[in-house]
DNA sequence: AACCCTTCCTAGGGCCCCTAGGCAAATGGT
DNA sequence: ACCATTTGCCTAGGGGCCCTAGGAAGGGTT
């Protein structure tokens, strides 16, 4: 019987790639297998268990997502920046839905890459580097940036936007102006 | 063998419940059939399968939250409304971890439950009364304060907030604070 | 050629989803 | 009160998935 050649890395690829088609959640370690051509208990010797698996697509694909964005705001500034950044955020969530669903794997896990966070963080900042936001307020920046990004993406993707015949480009450019004018105006203290 | 007496909707709700308690994708037949001192083929006289029982659980879900919503908004206008709104949005989704996961369950699928849709959406349209807004600028801002209220939600639970010490309330508040400037002063048609 | 490590196998246990077919408890008509 | 029907729950069983244990064959080393 000839070797199939799986190694750890071929599988969090394959893994990627069959999320993408079938849905993360539905990336099994019997089909994994069965795409190699090989029994399910001969990956135990690559991967611990399906958990591991999925950790490691989703350190894969944090790291995809945050080169994308790298990319797009590279010599951009200000509202600029705001719009290429949340471009690449979203057509990476659209082009690989199965691995921008495993970007929000368990978070909370002991075993969460503090890199891939810490990476992400940074842009955002980068990003608000054409805003003139102070530190508490760039934190509260942050997390309104991401959650809006976060959320839109995650329901335009399960159909919440598809009752209505207003087009989801649209509203997104919209979304975007009205963060532009938030960071803009950033309400600073209190009113 | 006296009879447990199990029902479609004694099983929701005790799904919805195990949800809470262990996560909404980990409510399984088996486990709630457990619940009910009863086997497991037992429940199929009651519901069709898995993706029934989920769907009801997320109609339910749907429906309380909405109630939630309404509750807090009675009698409110402007950013006040907003700050209910949300917060009651937020308090469900803390309280009730598995049945908000519930809400986000297939909604592209064929039973998804256009009356609940509706009512949210009726019911965001309703907050948005305090604030002067005309029609394709209405949809979008919906879909701009779901996005934000979801996609804040859903990070704070999966523990995306923890990294940094400024706590997860202050920023909501900042959000809110955000929202409101931005429906107060809505960056109409182009700039 | 003998050795070892790694990769893959078979066997098997556990949990879950679901169907088929049967018996017994409730229900309702006479 | 009695019987027929419906309904609730059962056992049996098939299929899929996760994972462990133990064995055998590939491939490199000496």
């Amino acid at each position: 019987m000839a070797r199939a050649g799986v190694t750890a890395e071929r599988l969090t690829r394959a893994a990627a790639e069959l999320a993408d088609e079938i849905g993360f959640e539905n990336v099994t370690v019997s089909a994994l297998a069965r795409g190699f051509g090989v029994k399910d208990a001969s990956l135990y010797s690559h991967i611990r268990n399906v958990r591991e698996l999925r950790t490691r697509v989703a350190a894969l694909a944090l790291t995809e997502l945050a080169d994308q964005v790298a990319d797009a705001l590279a010599g951009r500034a200000g509202k600029d920046a705001l719009v290429a950044f949340a471009n690449a955020y979203r057509d990476y969530a659209k082009g690989h839905p199965g691995r921008y669903a495993a970007t929000r794997y368990e978070l909370d896990g002991e075993s969460a890459d503090p890199v891939a966070a810490r990476r992400h963080a940074e842009l955002t900042r980068a990003l608000l580097r054409g805003y003139a936001l102070s530190e508490p307020d760039q934190t509260d920046a942050v997390r309104l940036l991401h959650s809006t990004f976060h959320g839109y993406v995650s329901l335009e993707r399960a159909g919440g936007f598809r009752h209505t015949s207003r087009g989801a480009d649209v509203s997104w450019a919209r979304a975007l102006d009205a963060l532009d004018a938030v960071l803009r105006n950033w309400p600073s203290a209190r009113a």
